[in-house]
RNA sequence: GCGGAUGUAGUUUAAUGGUAGAACCUCAGCCUUCCAAGCUGACUACGUGGGUUCGAUUCCCAUCAUCCGCUCCA
């Protein structure tokens, strides 16, 4: 049975209930920019709290790192970021089709030609002068060819000199990479290791879209995992195995996850084996979590370009190799929309009623309980002790508008977990009815073990 | 970046060359002691900027944003 929810209604529930509003909203949006609301905002710290838990605490060999978004721009000179980030595009002017000037030029001339290299007016001269024409509609009117830099580039200090050229971090991968030996170093850590880090990166995306799916400014979670060459592909398959459970313990529906092995063609360079878990999303299956094998590129190019050895001396073997390294990647933004497409649910309940219902697991639920005095006029003031009390330990919510079963509806429509309504019962002995939003089913608990009560649920 | 479509309260929508009506939501009051009750009232909209016109939400242009397709996707 399929209940899934479209694109559009996901994106009008994430305002209506203050998950995500559009950016820069009352100035006309900025296009593809997104702001996490107040409940929104809580659920991703939650997926973080869960990936870090998972990922950097209950490994005992991996370690956290917090490296800085602007980085000296040799670094993304020796990643191949500045070389193959940029393609030298040209539209055609008849057809509006948009081509690789290079790729045109080697197609043209078979092979002979390869346009590597070259400068933007070298191509540009060289397909004018050599008649190169459109492979769709066979005009050789082209337009100015244009680069497409996926780095967001800024300067440091006042002037725009080309000197003082800085680039935003497209991924925060790298920052991992060129601290690999302080790391390794200072935990005096053995292989195999990981080094994993949570943070932003941006990327002048040609097309970004799908809501918060590929978006310019993004979240990534990512684990570069150390291990001696030959036993990658072992580490490979851990990984893959070890994240696709992670997904699973945070609640999301089997049947919406599956592998996708990257083709050999359609690898990039520095690749020898990626697999994608990927998710049923609103607007179909697309890229969740990538798993990668970087082979021992990224650390023997940074190694090349500062000069710095970045060898690990093997204390077993007395051998002295670059180390390879898995990487498992993943996006806050796109598990956050894996999460919150899986969760909702519009449920029938009796004739002719449903309750809309975030059914997602208490671990991330930006709020876990509620406080609900049963009868505003008379139960506010204890309710507000025991908002106190639980708002130490739980992000709370309290609510004494309207009738208790609207405000049922209210808290299940954000995923609450449980409402804790105080009546006279509780101003007599001590006892709050908690009622649960899976089952709607109602218990009494004493106040003195609601916290316990509470914690058992909702911990990873 | 190209092509197409779209743009009215938070949401869904109605009508109109003479500045807009509703439903749901929200809020307040009355009522109400466990699953969207009722009554009364309140708030809130023509994406933005130009142009045509006596007058534009309506027509035209630009722009911004969204959606679909193309392109791209370290």
């Amino acid at each position: 049975m399929e209940n899934k929810i479209t694109m559009e209604k996901l994106v009008n529930y994430c305002k209506q209930y203050g998950f995500v509003f559009q950016g820069s909203e009352i100035y006309g949006g900025l296009a593809n920019s997104w702001d996490y609301g107040p409940l929104g905002k809580e659920i991703k710290e939650n997926i973080k709290k869960a990936w870090w838990q998972k990922f950097i605490k209950e490994e005992k060999n991996n370690y956290g790192l917090d490296a800085a978004i602007i980085m000296n721009p040799e670094v993304w000179v020796a990643s191949g970021h500045v070389a193959s980030f940029s393609d030298p595009l040209i539209d055609c002017k008849k057809c509006k089709t948009r081509h690789r000037a290079d790729k045109l030029i080697e197609e043209a001339t078979e092979g002979k030609e390869t346009g590597d290299g070259w400068s933007n007016e070298k191509l540009e001269a060289y397909i004018k002068d050599n008649n190169i024409y459109c492979p769709n509609c066979g005009s050789n009117d082209f337009t100015e060819i244009r680069q497409f830099n996926l780095l967001f580039e800024t300067h440091i200090g006042v002037t725009n000199d080309t000197s003082s050229k800085v680039y935003l971090r497209g991924e925060t991968a790298q920052g991992i990479f060129v601290n690999f030996a302080n790391v390794q170093r200072s935990m005096r850590a053995k292989l195999p290791f990981g080094i994993g880090q949570i943070g932003k990166a941006f990327r002048n995306e040609i097309t970004p879209g799908n809501f918060i799916f590929r978006t310019r400014e993004f979240e990534q979670m990512e684990l570069e995992y150390f291990c001696k060459p030959g036993t990658d592909l072992e580490h490979f398959n851990y990984w893959k195995n070890n994240c696709m459970n992670f997904l699973y313990s945070l609640g999301i529906k089997k049947e919406n996850l599956r592998y996708r092995d990257h083709e050999k063609d359609e690898l990039v360079f520095y690749s020898k084996a990626t697999t994608d878990i990927e998710y049923k999303y609103p607007m179909g299956w697309g890229e969740l979590w990538g798993v990668a094998d970087r082979t021992d590129y990224d650390l023997t190019t940074h190694q090349e370009h500062s000069k710095k050895e970045l060898k690990y001396l093997d204390s077993e073997t007395n051998e002295k190799y670059v180390p390879y390294v898995i990487e498992p990647s993943v996006g806050v933004d796109r598990l956050f929309l894996a999460v919150l497409s899986d969760a909702y649910t519009e449920e029938e309940i009796g004739e002719n009623d449903t309750r809309e219902v975030l059914k997602i697991s208490p671990v991330l639920a930006p709020y876990k309980v509620a406080v609900l005095p049963l009868a505003k006029k008379y139960h506010s003031e204890k309710a507000d002790e025991v908002y106190s009390m639980l708002s130490k330990n739980f992000m709370t919510s309290y609510d004494e508008s309207g009738s208790i079963g609207k405000r049922y509806r209210r808290q299940d429509a954000i995923g609450t977990p449980f409402c804790i309504t105080v009546d006279d019962e509780t101003k007599n002995n001590n006892t709050v009815t908690v009622r649960n939003r899976d089952t709607m089913e109602q218990e009494t608990i004493s106040l003195d073990e609601i916290i316990d009560y509470i914690n058992s649920k909702i911990n990873f």
